[in-house]
DNA sequence: CTCGGTCTTAACCGCATGGTCAAACCGAAC
DNA sequence: GTTCGGTTTGACCATGCGGTTAAGACCGAG
């Protein structure tokens, strides 16, 4: 067996991984539907049949360039969360990071959004990655939110993520409710005070809560 | 031109009509992706060239539908919103009313969820639905939150269905990261507590910031 | 009973899809 | 230069799709 072809003619990445970062583009740009074997292959500049060749199947495809995403949501995740001190002064850095990542990556989480929302075919994946995330995130929030009740930790992750999320998924919705374009720089940052300004209160809820029933911290 | 066949021998519903609720069924249980005018004449028990006769297109079909889905959506949103008094009185049973009638259309807002994270071909529907109640809800939520800025309206409305359907779209992706089905009737509950606990937070923070600078309520 | 419009159907078309396959290609080892 | 094995290709297949069409079934009106 000879070592494959080491001739990095196009900016020294293998086929698989031309085909792979073909798929992404296409992905983000059609979405699921348009992520059909010719499409990458046009893309990448290959013959159809070498998408199978190299990845078996679309939906194999898929599932990479999803574990890709993932991979790099929960590498951020933990990256905004390994502050050190009282969470209660870092969160506001915390949330900002969040927001950066998911500014950073806003066709993704339509995507992400449309995935989840759809068939249960690729639901497993989906599961697994969002169940990581969870736990991470209910981990590193038990120290100012309950383990269980409405102002529970995974209900305020949930809630939060909601809040950002459901903004881009919504975006091009917006557009003719609002006057201005909802991904403008200036509608971002509005929308970002905003979700520091949810924060605020759930902090400011939460808290007093625990000093009008300290003997109930469960909430 | 005589009359229509009159003999309403099924259900005494007209063919169209069967096949708009069938196509309704379909669409919720399979998705938009799953609405093929085989699948929908087929659950009719009619032929699938009957589906053309009649709609004309698969997209025609998928608009109706979805018409009589926010129909229906604004009529709930416009009787929650019919209480007397003052709003910060009635806020909880208005929330209560929204997340009844999100309840009962679960399936429905998974796939308007799907549908507006999706391609931009339907776009102009969603939109314009949208929009109509967007324009409701901030003008009822006029006398508690300001027009612009972080905590306005719009975000406010904005946030408050993210954490309302949102639950709904994540649900099958949350049984593995929850232990228990987020669909029972005790998560549901709780879920509600939920939503209630941060509209109060909301309030909290709405009262104690125009208290707080009273010179100026624009927020 | 016939006429005429409405309803319904099977058969068909063109197209795109996921996926396969045998043949051709090509650099390296001998 | 010939063989060898990984790589690449165009041609091909079955399937399902949206949509059309022409012919017939049905049924009330005359």
């Amino acid at each position: 067996m000879s070592a494959a072809r080491e001739k990095p003619k196009d900016s020294n990445k293998t086929r698989a991984q031309q085909i792979l970062t073909a798929a992404e583009a296409v992905l983000v740009e059609h979405g699921y539907p348009g992520l059909t074997a010719q499409a990458v292959a046009k893309r990448a500049g290959v013959n159809k049949a070498l998408v199978f060749y190299y990845w078996g199947s679309t939906a194999e495809l898929f599932e990479r360039v999803l574990e890709r995403y993932y991979a790099r949501h929960e590498a951020a995740l933990l990256e905004a969360f390994s502050v050190e001190g009282d969470i209660r002064d870092r969160i506001h850095p915390i949330i900002d990071a969040y927001l950066d990542y998911m500014e950073a990556n806003r066709r993704y989480t339509r995507l992400v959004q449309h995935q989840v929302s759809g068939e249960q075919t690729h639901l497993p994946a989906v599961q697994r990655h969002l169940a990581g995330l969870m736990r991470l995130s209910i981990d590193r929030l038990a120290s100012i939110a309950p383990e269980h009740g409405p102002s529970s930790a995974k209900h305020l992750y949930l809630s939060l993520s909601a809040l950002v999320v459901n903004y881009f998924t919504y975006a091009p919705a917006l557009g003719e409710a609002w006057g201005d374009d909802p991904l403008s720089d200036e509608a971002l940052a509005e929308r970002r005070a905003h979700v520091h300004w949810v924060v605020d209160a759930w902090l400011e809820h939460l808290s007093r809560a625990r000093s009008e029933s300290p003997r109930d911290p469960q909430g």
